[in-house]
DNA sequence: TAGATTGTTAATCGATTAACAATC
DNA sequence: TAGATTGTTAATCGATTAACAATC
């Protein structure tokens, strides 16, 4: 569903107002059915013998999606993928209001970066108690992961968008964990290119 | 495949030596047959009445990502998230190395960045011409991402590691693409949230 | 030997694809 | 009306799960 979204804007951008279920699925590596189908699910968004119009379409994903939510975030970690973050990530493109940011280094603590205030680590709790968030932005260190982690399952926090490169808890837990692990879609990365190559050796023979 | 590399990590440093396919499974949310189907397409790693060896499974898997093929890798745009790969990423415990990074901006060029130098974009033509690599890892801007993985293709660049929240190429092309949209997987949580949220409706009906 | 747990085969389930009537 | 393309139903395929004989 993201892809189709990101498909849209980048038909929009380019001018294009009517798309068919063939043209989307030839962009993305899906079959029509395929594309058809997803969209059927949530109700009928095309027209026979016309397709899809563009704007339209890319406003229902929108909708499904929830890219207008206003889910509340905190980030954890103001290092450089925090900052990465910070500075460079539209969160509220995408239906979340990042408020707030918490670090343990004293030159960073009291300062802001790119509108977003930063605390001291210590102040969490409190901060949580008074102005309660949906979604923790984990992005500390790898060997404090897991503490931070088990302690913001006691805050009430819904969910954790986990930067850590560490498997978070056992499931069970009901907090949300979504992972944003760099080595998992770097060795897949690794693997597509050594299928690649053991082909092109077979294509030889 | 990665999970499982991850939680045998894990295993060792807790000292842990032997492991079931239950044990995996009740970790990771698999089934046990799960577990079991997916180690035994690769080879018998496991004995009956026991279970998993935990170092020598990590091994076996560590084999089949390939962590050891040493693959090549050049990053463009030495950004927030450059920075934050080259600085906090160990490519090589993923069997990939970094060889050199690349930017436009003058002062950051001829510098380096934890042991990578950092070269002029301009360059980067003939210094793949000379040093070829496997992959590139693209920490570009949005808007001229298109434009530098278009160029990237016809470099003899084996795949992308895409950074950039943008949607590559229409598929066809060569090049393997490996997406890190950080869109994607928070648009994800926000779908699982407002999903939690249905059911905990639901439930006080 | 008895208990545990694998590897594998068979059954189930869901997701993808193909086909086609509906209709713009 | 003819052509195009949807939404949906049926067929296919693959992946997940369950079951169980093999065996440590």
């Amino acid at each position: 569903m993201p892809r189709y979204l990101r498909l849209m804007d980048s038909l929009i951008a380019s001018g294009h107002s009517r798309v068919s279920s063939s043209e989307i699925g030839e962009k993305l590596g899906f079959t029509p059915s395929q594309v058809r189908q997803d969209f059927s699910n949530f109700g009928e968004f095309g027209q026979q013998g016309y397709g899809y119009n563009v704007k339209a379409l890319r406003e229902q994903i929108a909708g499904i999606l929830g890219t207008d939510r206003g889910y509340k975030a905190v980030l954890l970690g103001v290092g450089h993928i925090g900052r990465a973050l910070m500075g460079n990530f539209c969160f509220s493109e995408w239906g979340f209001n990042l408020v707030h940011a918490f670090d343990v280094d004293s030159t960073k603590i009291g300062t802001e970066y790119r509108g977003v205030a930063i605390s001291d680590m210590k102040e969490l709790d409190s901060y949580l108690q008074s102005n309660p968030v949906d979604v923790a932005v984990l992005t500390v260190p790898k060997d404090v992961a897991v503490e931070v982690a088990r302690h913001l399952s006691t805050c009430g926090v819904r969910a954790i968008w986990n930067f850590t490169n560490v498997e978070l808890f056992e499931p069970g837990t009901d907090v949300i964990v979504e992972n944003m692990h760099f080595s998992d879609s770097l060795l897949s990365l690794g693997y597509f290119i050594s299928e690649r190559q053991d082909e092109e050796e077979k294509q030889k023979k």
